[in-house]
DNA sequence: CGCCTTAATCAAAAAAGATTGATTAAGAAT
DNA sequence: ATTCTTAATCAATCTTTTTTGATTAAGGCG
């Protein structure tokens, strides 16, 4: 694959070109973050009522602390959600509210 | 547990919606789908040359057959590329050739 | 018909991602 | 200061996805 990223002789198809690997990264990383069902209702929820705190997930998703802790790092690693520290207490936001419709898109 | 709500809940947790599950799997399997490296890089030649053949994805990937066939399978059965075979040969085409602008609009 | 080409599929191994229970850290409460 | 609460992290396990090489199937050609 590398030599799709350069001008490589070996690419005798006209200007075919790939991507640069730093975009395939932030693609494919978002994209993964996206293909779990928990963390997709997780996204579902903050849509309805943004700044729901990791023991809010836990109730309403029913599930484990320490898997609600994992999904909500996945999401705050790529940046679909920001997170705020209020004392012991975790909250967490998305960055962008329409960031579900899109993925809906990407289905139709 | 009403000490980590948040100031002024514009909905309650009993209004708020998980989605139906049908939606989540449909959500789920175009992202993981969209979420590795050689398939975001197909979906980039198909977008700039509709058409290409498994041999030519061999070609300008570097990849061995069996691997290309695999990733190209995924992609046709989410249903973001179709196959028409000619002969023994296979050709793919984007059934929607701006998806991979909508995935990076994800990302902004 | 045999033989070559193209490409899908299969099964085993490797890699990546998710789950689980325990531990840790930091702030709040007593 | 000690204990309690919230939540992040860790390590082991389990599960899913990807890779690899081999096999299979079907079409074209001598």
């Amino acid at each position: 694959m590398d030599h799709c990223y350069t001008e490589s002789p070996r690419v005798q198809h006209g200007d075919l070109q790939c991507l640069p690997e730093s975009e395939v990264i932030k693609l494919t990383t978002i994209a993964k973050a996206l293909s779990d069902p928990i963390r997709i209702q997780m996204i579902r929820l903050l849509e309805q009522r943004p700044d729901l705190c990791t023991c809010e997930f836990e109730e309403l998703l029913g599930l484990g602390q320490s898997k609600v802790s994992y999904h909500l790092k996945v999401l705050l690693d790529v940046g679909i959600v920001t997170r705020q520290t209020y004392g012991t207490w975790s909250h967490y936001t998305l960055r962008k509210p329409e960031i579900l419709d899109q993925v809906k898109a990407l289905t139709e």
